[in-house]
DNA sequence: CATTAATACTACGCATGCTAAGTATTTGAG
DNA sequence: CTCAAATACTTAGCATGCGTAGTATTAATG
């Protein structure tokens, strides 16, 4: 009969690398439910988690190279051209050779992917609100802290 | 010329909503960095960080039905069928039909699978240490309880 | 100036991960 | 007992996400 006990897992040195209870697999699991939970907002508007990261780059700086956006997000560029492409059907965005020097390729948004910038972040806040609730200001900033610390540790 | 002063950020309320800097899109990236160096390091043995989260649950309890292992992965059915599907011609685990209910399939280790348990749990404490390096005791208790509040506020 | 190296991106194959639809089996309502 | 509902799983299609290989362009070396 398999126990859950304190008792046991004190006895079992390895409890708490072993998923699915270890840090690590809960780190991926909050990762999943913010993923789930934001795509079910996104799929009405024909959008995705990944359009709205690429979208909150664009917003802050237009015609970002996919080097550049492949540096900001952490994601390699293969990742990123299948998304590209998608939000380029999508209507939400350009490609558009770099004059200078035509390895580049430069990303602008168009007008449906600028106008998005009053619909989302709402959606976005939400989401995170609904994450934290019931910490105080002090709990949020030590988790962002932690959050930092940790993904140094592996950069 | 785009800035990232404090004083910008102050300025701008959706400042830590907006990815990459948004808490979320940091928890993700924490995951898929854990992801990244775990597989680097099962890549050599043919295995895959999906493996070894269900090795897990299969060492604990052999013969877990496919409902359970889902239920407990908080993963769904689709995803592991075909992670089941590899693990099986890869010849860690085995099916079965239950006999009392055949709808019910059951997912037996291996003496391959079995006998990982000795391999794989030192490869999972590296990579845990590796992402807790300078954090005290302390710090890593707290970080795994915000982290389960965070969890049980999206379940 | 010519050739090699480096850079930016794309293409492909494989492994998650999700939803929706389909199949087999068992349960349960009448 | 019968047939509809519920349950367990598979299949198919699409979107990440990674590694490797390939193409085009520019930079660097001699």
């Amino acid at each position: 009969m398999a126990t859950l006990s304190i008792a046991n897992s004190a006895l079992d040195p390895w409890q708490d690398i072993l998923a699915p209870h270890s840090f690590g697999y809960r780190v991926k699991l909050l990762s999943q439910l913010q993923t789930r939970k934001f795509q079910e907002q996104l799929d009405p508007l024909g959008l995705t988690p990944f359009h709205w990261v690429v979208l909150c780059c664009l917003w802050r700086e237009d015609g970002l190279a996919i080097s550049s956006l492949s540096e900001q997000l952490q994601q390699v560029g293969g990742t990123l051209t299948g998304v590209l492409n998608r939000m380029e059907e999508r209507g939400l965005v350009v490609r558009q050779q770099d004059e200078q020097d035509r390895r580049i390729c430069r990303i602008w948004l168009t007008e449906a992917g600028r106008s998005l910038q009053d619909t989302l972040p709402p959606i976005a806040l939400a989401l995170r609100e609904e994450t934290m609730h019931g910490f105080s200001e002090a709990e949020c900033q030590q988790f962002s802290a932690l959050l930092n610390r940790a993904i140094k540790n592996l950069s």
